[in-house]
DNA sequence: TTGATTGTTCGAAAAAATCGAACAATTGTT
DNA sequence: AACAATTGTTCGATTTTTTCGAACAATCAA
């Protein structure tokens, strides 16, 4: 088991953000996040395939969107809010 | 000669601003726009093929992002500023 | 061990981005 | 008017990305 890699805070880029929020299931997932951080990726009910959404997790992870810990069997992700928000202000 | 399209206030989604925000050549031409009201589409320099610009410049006019404006053989582009803070403020 | 749960990886199919060439519209020049 | 120059769009082909289902891996519980 490897570590989940997430990118520092100063390797943040704004379209690389901009481009992971840029997608209707990564923003449903981001808003689901703000209200409830902490969810495993099974609690996010979009219409696509597993898979597919496993990839959209990826894809906001490796942005620095949000940030994933493992525990047991699932994934619990949360916003990387303070980070995004130092990073980029306004 | 057709007008040229731009969606109303109120059709414009935040997924899609967003989408069209995510992409390198098109944020940087936002950011071109945003110091230089009415830029025409050859003013912004770019690595990409006019064909592939124009495409872009067509992805933010589609979104909302960008207004823009036949004049003579140009096209004058600017920001959709006060549509989009008052459609997503924040 | 066996089975259930959660999520990732793989290869193939579908969708979107990119390019160069051809085209269209307007302006200026002869 | 005719011609060329400028600006941008449209077209078809190629490349890249996204999506899916199936197989796999890791963890927990009985």
């Amino acid at each position: 088991m490897r570590p989940i890699y997430h990118p520092a805070k100063s390797d943040l880029s704004l379209a690389g953000v901009l481009y992971a929020l840029g997608d209707p299931v990564r923003l449903e997932i981001v808003k689901r996040l703000a209200d409830v951080p902490g969810l495993p990726c099974a609690a996010i009910e979009v219409s696509v395939a597993k898979s597919t959404l496993s990839h959209h997790f990826k894809i906001l992870r490796e942005a620095g969107v949000i940030a994933c810990q493992k525990q047991g069997t699932q994934h619990l992700n949360s916003l990387r809010i303070e980070d995004l928000s130092e990073r980029f202000p306004g």
